[in-house]
DNA sequence: TCCTTTTTTTAACGCGCGTAAAGTTTTTAT
DNA sequence: ATAAAAACTTTACGCGCGTTAAAAAAAGGA
């Protein structure tokens, strides 16, 4: 490009780009705010000038000066788990559409870790945050603190009262429409989980299987594996590995309470030669919840009640852009649920 | 706490700070950058007002001020895949440990997208960047200006004389392993894999299984199946089918590229009814390149040439520190390749 | 103890930009 | 054309901290 010979000419600040553009300074600052804030004529002005010598405002300088800045923090619990990742990337591409910088935070599932992140992201002074705590483990209190600083909408896994708004999945549309489905088609599903899930959404979900099984006129069964920490996949698998052998399966259904589970249960399935499916030579059926993205390539494939994905991540900024404008402060805390949509595949 | 009631007294700068803790702000100042800078009774008194009073720098002003940030940036190519996620954890956690500021950030398989990280990048003046790009479809010159610009280690992936470094995996080591295993156990492996594959890594891999079968005398067999993107499981799958009905393998082997693909591959012989494994009611055999987290969990659980993640993210880190401390460039771009290690499961 | 070395204090400037006040120019409406 | 409104320019201050130079104080050594 020629043009950019011109542009060799390093600009230091904003002084000189506004004197290279022939605007004042204030105004320059006035368009990098707003473009649309200053006259068409000057902003072409700008812009032109923008276009020969390569310029941009020091983030820092400008974050310093303002009061609030345009970051905002998206903090989930594990990132190497797809499902969290997936809707990280709907939350971020949202954010940057919207004109705000995103920044991504794992907890990797400590608590120490998600404390540490939100301490650092309180000398950020974000504009806001979106938060999904790792959920029984988290430090309510160093949560509760945050949250009394810094704007913040909780999703995917709520922590009573703290944050300004929550949105996340209805668990009790999770698990009825799973267990009305199994029950509807074949034996009413035994309930699989870990002993001491972290996620509050697991605890409700095993309320809700209790609560459905009941009102259909089925005794629940539940069964709790051991294991700590966020490797599901091992958890479930050894679990399943656990039950088969002590043939602690009332019928011939299983509903796990997450995929991630559920991918360990399959593959303990399969080792063991246990053909699982709604097929005639199949002697188990093994459902689920998340829709995780690999739930699809699960073998059999996994049928599972999966998220709203694009309504939890939709709604979640859309209710930080409206926290923001409103200062930062609900009247009132608000908590939204989106129902499940029941995925019909191989393995139930 | 008690000592909090104190520390309510809201601080604003490091003046007010200065003066609570009885030393003077160019101290503070110097202990902030270096604790150990400062005398032990100074560092005593500082560390103590901190306790009394929570006050922390404002990292606005500190980077305006400083040449160079404690920033690292972190930029993969897709934060959705779990090796990356994994990867990404390990590189964060070894900034941090180093007292640096890493931010984590995903291409999300898009040029578009990294080129505007590393443009946005640029702007928070990192003290460094370690970068996995696109591969392929990344935009040479975009990459190569920022790397001008801001001190750049490759990883991952590698885009020829960019950076000033590259650290990954050897990508023959990888291959010439599952070939060798799988010869030397059985019939010889065709190659399974993308058409067009964005990673360089892809490519290696093809060359290599070139290469070790004419070594071994076998003649090689491609088979190279569509698709886009990264959404490597559904590619796997579709291709697989496609080749299962065209009975396209010429042996009972296939080793596919990535352990990604060889998921989709896995669940299209589950769903065909192909026993995979190496036992004696099972007609094929897959193997693969990665040791993706997943790997454990396929059906028949995946054999597979496992990165040296600990090495590859560690020997990273600790070259773009090396670089840092080097004033941000080194006398000649160095690529470090650590081998495979080969996992022995059940699908071949 | 006195002198040297190290550390801290005091004072002051600069970083790049937000922002406000007052004056000037341009636009819009009458 | 003229008055009113809107946008812009000029001037200047402030943000919080890095950094420096000179002066003062503290620490270490003989």
């Amino acid at each position: 490009m020629i043009g950019r010979q011109i542009g060799m000419t390093k600009i230091k600040n904003m002084e000189e780009f506004a004197a290279l553009s022939g605007i004042s300074r204030p105004t320059v600052s006035k368009y990098f705010q707003d473009p649309d804030s200053v006259r068409p004529t000057t902003k072409a002005r700008i812009e032109e000038a923008l276009e020969r010598f390569d310029y941009r405002p020091n983030i820092y300088a400008v974050n310093q000066n303002r009061k609030l800045t345009k970051n905002i923090g998206i903090v989930v619990p594990y990132l190497a788990d797809p499902f969290f990742a997936e809707i990280a990337r709907y939350l971020e591409q949202s954010c940057i559409a919207a004109g705000y910088r995103p920044s991504l935070f794992s907890s990797h599932g400590e608590q120490k870790l998600e404390s540490e992140i939100l301490d650092g992201l309180q000398s950020m002074k974000p504009a806001g945050v979106l938060l999904a705590p790792l959920g029984r483990i988290s430090d309510r209190s160093a949560i509760e603190k945050f949250c009394a600083n810094v704007p913040t909408v909780l999703f995917d896994s709520n922590i009573e009262g703290l944050g300004a708004a929550f949105i996340g999945s209805d668990n009790f549309s999770f698990v009825s429409q799973t267990v009305e489905y199994m029950t509807r088609t074949g034996e009413p599903p035994s309930f699989f989980e870990m002993r001491t899930p972290a996620n509050p959404n697991a605890n409700k979900r095993r309320k809700a299987y209790v609560e459905v099984m009941e009102r259909l006129g089925f005794e629940p069964h539940i069964i709790k594996v051991d294991g700590k920490g966020w490797a599901f996949e091992e958890i479930g698998h050894k679990g399943a590995l656990k039950v088969l052998e002590e043939r602690a399966l009332r019928t011939d259904s299983v509903l796990c309470s997450n995929d991630r589970l559920a991918i360990g249960f399959l593959a303990a399935c399969f080792e063991q030669g246990i053909r699982v499916g709604r097929k005639e030579d199949c002697t188990l059926r093994v459902a689920s919840n998340d829709d995780h993205p690999f739930a699809k390539f699960t073998c059999p494939s996994l049928t599972t009640a999966a998220h709203d994905y694009d309504n939890v991540a939709g709604r979640s900024v859309e209710t930080l852009f409206e926290l923001i404008e409103n200062g930062g402060k609900f009247e009132s805390r608000t908590e939204t649920l989106f129902p499940a949509r029941l995925v019909l595949r191989d393995s139930a």
